[in-house]
DNA sequence: CGTCCGTAGA
């Protein structure tokens, strides 16, 4: 037995009182509404509210025409209802990611002609889809020309614009637009503005161009603060140079004089990447010393370096050692530790885990959970349980994304069997109808086995699909 | 959705 299941969660165990569970309007709405052939609404007694239109916006989120289709009905059709800021956030992303540009346009229109926007989230929103689809000048653009929208712009928006940019690798760029306007808002550009660049630097592992940044700040006058530092700190662990994130760490206890649970976390998670558990543990042990609560996050860290390099047995004695001292474990610490348990092959305690946290400790499994399941039992060829896990995921509140089928795809060729081949197929069809854009070694993977297994029929099909997502056919595969 | 810590990263 081991000591992970013989022990409740939690200290107190409330009786549970059995509870039917809640209808769930948005669940019912949503699946009327992919199974009606026609864009319908349904008639129901459920009063529309800027609430259950997020709801239904959000369980249709990987079924984009028809969740439009059905923005547009109630936007069209229902005299008594208007739909909030928030809803119109909601759809703008959803034909931002479909590329559907037009209409991303005129739901701006409609927003501004409502009076209800657009607002700087809005431009947030449609700016970071070009920055993440390779158009970064588009998003540079959208900020410029904001105020024709009925927006100001304003030194938030400034900085939100070079976050996206830094966010999406394009550090170069924000620091470009960073240098043109530094001098162009009422208030001079701010801490919060360089602490973005300057982890923009950090993010693609620039660590003397941070330091510069750094530098700058400091001879402009601008102060640096505790975030500022946190940054600089991560950059050089994200960049591999322990000993210079060491020496900075220890810097900042002398000189700045003060570090947080930030700090802590970010060496603690530092030291786990770089392999050194041994450090690891002493850093957390020495911020209970200086009288630093640790967060769940650094609970989290900890374990994480200890199931990778030490043993998950150990991660184990930390989650219940938090569970001890009152901590209330998230989705990420079970993560963490259920991953442990499918890397050293545990796989039953990692599922009965998975069960634990969703039955009582209040978490739901999201798509990390499913998408790292899914890997270890590919792995092992236990594709119908990774098929199953999927199934799961279609019907509740956690919706595959772009990784999900990724993983499921390569791993359908792990039992080198013809009809796996098929249910790739299927999947790759699916995700293009999605709206996700698979990358062309996919295709070319799965036509491959479709060839080799003499389904040419559906490779054809494939290569269908393959043109409408805008990805160029491959020669060697035109039928 | 104005900046920093936790779910791998290339």
């Amino acid at each position: 037995m081991n000591r992970l299941f013989t022990k409740p969660l939690y200290t107190s165990t409330a009786a549970s009182i059995p509870k039917p569970p809640p209808p769930d309007p948005a669940a019912a709405i949503s699946n009327f509404i992919l199974s009606s052939p026609t864009p319908t609404l349904p008639s129901t007694t459920t009063p529309w509210t800027p609430h259950l239109v997020d709801s239904i916006l959000k369980r249709l989120w990987n079924h984009g025409p028809k969740a439009l289709h059905f923005f547009h009905l109630l936007d069209n059709h229902h005299r008594s209802y208007t739909h909030s800021p928030s809803s119109f956030n909601l759809a703008i992303d959803i034909a931002a990611r479909l590329h559907l540009h037009t209409t991303v346009f005129s739901l701006l229109r409609r927003m501004r002609s409502l009076r209800i926007g657009p607002s700087p989230k809005t431009f947030a929103i449609v700016a970071e889809r070009f920055a993440s689809s390779g158009k970064p000048d588009k998003a540079v653009n959208l900020f410029l020309n904001m105020h024709e929208h009925g927006c100001h712009q304003d030194l938030a928006s400034f900085n939100t614009i070079l976050d996206i940019l830094c966010k999406s690798k394009r550090v170069e760029k924000a620091y470009e637009l960073f240098r043109v306007f530094k001098n162009r808002f009422g208030a001079d550009v701010d801490v919060v503005s360089y602490n973005v660049i300057l982890n923009g630097w950090c993010l693609i592992k620039r660590t003397p161009k941070a330091l510069e940044v750094l530098k700058e700040m400091v001879e402009r006058g601008v102060k640096p603060n505790l975030t500022t530092y946190n940054t600089m700190l991560k950059g050089f662990f994200r960049a591999g140079q322990v000993r210079q994130g060491w020496e900075f760490f220890l810097e900042m206890k002398k000189r700045v004089g003060v570090v947080d649970v930030v700090t802590y976390t970010t060496v603690v998670h530092g030291f786990g990447v770089a392999g050194e558990v041994k450090r690891a543990r002493n850093v957390f042990d020495e911020m209970i010393r200086e009288g630093v609560l640790p967060s769940v996050a650094t609970h989290n860290a900890l374990i994480q370096v200890l199931c990778k390099e030490g043993s998950v047995e150990e991660g184990v004695l930390v989650f219940e050692e938090m569970l001890r001292k009152g901590y209330e474990p998230n989705v990420t610490t079970y993560n963490v530790l259920v991953r442990g348990l499918f890397h050293a092959g545990e796989f039953g305690r990692g599922e009965e885990l998975v069960r634990r946290m969703e039955k009582e400790g209040g978490c739901e499994a999201n798509f990390q959970t499913y998408n790292m399941m899914m890997r270890y039992y590919l792995e092992c060829c236990e594709v119908e349980k990774a098929l199953g896990l999927f199934e799961k995921m279609g019907s509740g509140g956690c919706l595959p994304n772009l990784d999900t089928y990724n993983v499921l795809i390569s791993g359908m060729f792990v039992r080198k069997r013809s009809e796996d081949m098929v249910v790739a197929g299927k999947l790759l069809v699916e995700m293009v109808e999605r709206g996700f854009v698979p990358r062309k070694f996919i295709f070319n993977r799965v036509l491959n086995g479709l060839l080799l297994t003499g389904n040419q029929g559906f490779a054809k099909e494939i290569l269908r699909a393959q043109s409408k997502s805008g990805s160029r056919l491959t020669k060697k595969f035109r039928l």
